[in-house]
DNA sequence: AAGATCCACAACCGCGGAAAC
DNA sequence: AGTTTCCGCGGTTGTGGATCT
């Protein structure tokens, strides 16, 4: 049985997420780190349930996401893997390091699904139909490699949680003299942040109390990211005076302070972190520039060629 | 120009597994 | 051992923007 839902109190908000709001939980993660999602309204006092803090920091806020934009070499390793796992959107995310499972699983159900079906007409009878077909009449053989990826993946995910402090040498590399996880981690979050704001700045809300605040945080979030990519900054945002008398401004004057504990991460000197630049460096160590005929060899043989890969340099994790 | 329709994506919902009690 | 609680996953829905009529 599964639990009842755990967001049916009342006063609790759904919808899209403002930028405040997304403010104070970076904030709070920066902090506290990820994790004890349940604690995170009440230690924040954001009015919203421990599952959507939770999805909104792995879907959007977290660090080192890439979004839209999908390359080909993306798109075909997508089509093998869910070819080979089925909607198994969180193994297949695992290899897209810098997808989200929500973003694979959008882009597969939006985009893929459609193409594939243009491509191969029998679609519905094959592999490349909807995963359920995939996993079900999954053969025994296939189904202990799935098991094995699924091996693989704990494995990743032990070694993650066992070292915190070690991140892959291809993220440590642009700034040796300082901790690689937090550098990417604020960089990215403010670059995710200011690119939530452009959106935002669209269309402001009404409220003109914190738009001043905002105005000067996307303004410090752009900054903190970076210059030359898609954030508030290409936007072209005019810095406005915020009264340091309003709360509001106090608050997120607060929050920045805290943010911008990145500014000295380094971040906007290093043009690494453009989303380009950032893909390129990473393929060099999560495989993603790895021919899909060695990706496919990898996951159908056994064990003795994983290790024969690795030994060939290919790592995974 | 306005309404209808399509599309993409963010977010929600409910379930299952596992940990905690 | 049984129950409760939490987290993560996959399916689905809602919404806003883009395109078409």
């Amino acid at each position: 049985m599964g639990r009842p839902p755990c967001c049916d109190k009342e006063g609790v908000k759904k919808g899209p997420w403002t930028p405040e709001e997304d403010i104070v939980l970076v904030s709070y993660i920066q902090e506290h780190g990820p994790g004890n999602w349940r604690g995170v309204p009440t230690n924040t006092g954001l009015a919203r349930c421990s599952k959507s803090c939770r999805l909104r920091w792995t879907n959007y806020l977290k660090p080192g996401i890439k979004r839209g934009n999908f390359t080909d070499q993306e798109e075909k390793m997508i089509i093998h893997l869910q070819a080979l796992l089925g909607n198994r959107w969180a193994a297949i995310a695992s290899y897209l390091p810098q997808r989200t499972d929500n973003d694979i699983k959008n882009y597969w159900n939006t985009h893929l699904k459609k193409k594939l079906k243009k491509l191969q007409p029998s679609v519905g009878q094959g592999n490349y139909g909807d995963g359920s077909s995939a996993s079900q009449s999954m053969p025994r053989g296939q189904w202990e490699r799935r098991l094995q990826t699924d091996i693989h993946m704990a494995k990743r995910a032990l070694s993650e949680a066992l070292s915190p402090d070690q991140t892959p040498s291809c993220l440590s590399e642009s700034n040796p003299s300082k901790p690689a996880t937090q550098r990417l981690s604020y960089a990215s979050s403010a670059e995710n942040i200011a690119r939530l704001l452009k959106g935002w700045m669209k269309n402001p809300p009404k409220a003109s109390k914190t738009s001043s605040a905002i105005t000067q945080s996307s303004n410090l979030a752009a900054s903190a990211s970076g210059s030359g990519h898609d954030t508030a900054s290409s936007e072209g945002i005019t810095t406005t005076s915020a009264s340091k008398g309003n709360s509001t401004v106090q608050l997120f004057d607060t929050s920045f302070d805290s943010l911008l504990g990145f500014e000295s991460l380094d971040c906007s000197s290093n043009s690494d972190f453009s989303p380009e630049a950032t893909l390129e460096s990473r393929q060099d160590c999560t495989g993603a520039d790895m021919p899909l005929y060695l990706l496919e060899k990898w996951l159908l043989d056994d064990a003795a060629t994983i290790t024969s890969v690795e030994d060939a340099g290919v790592h995974f994790f």
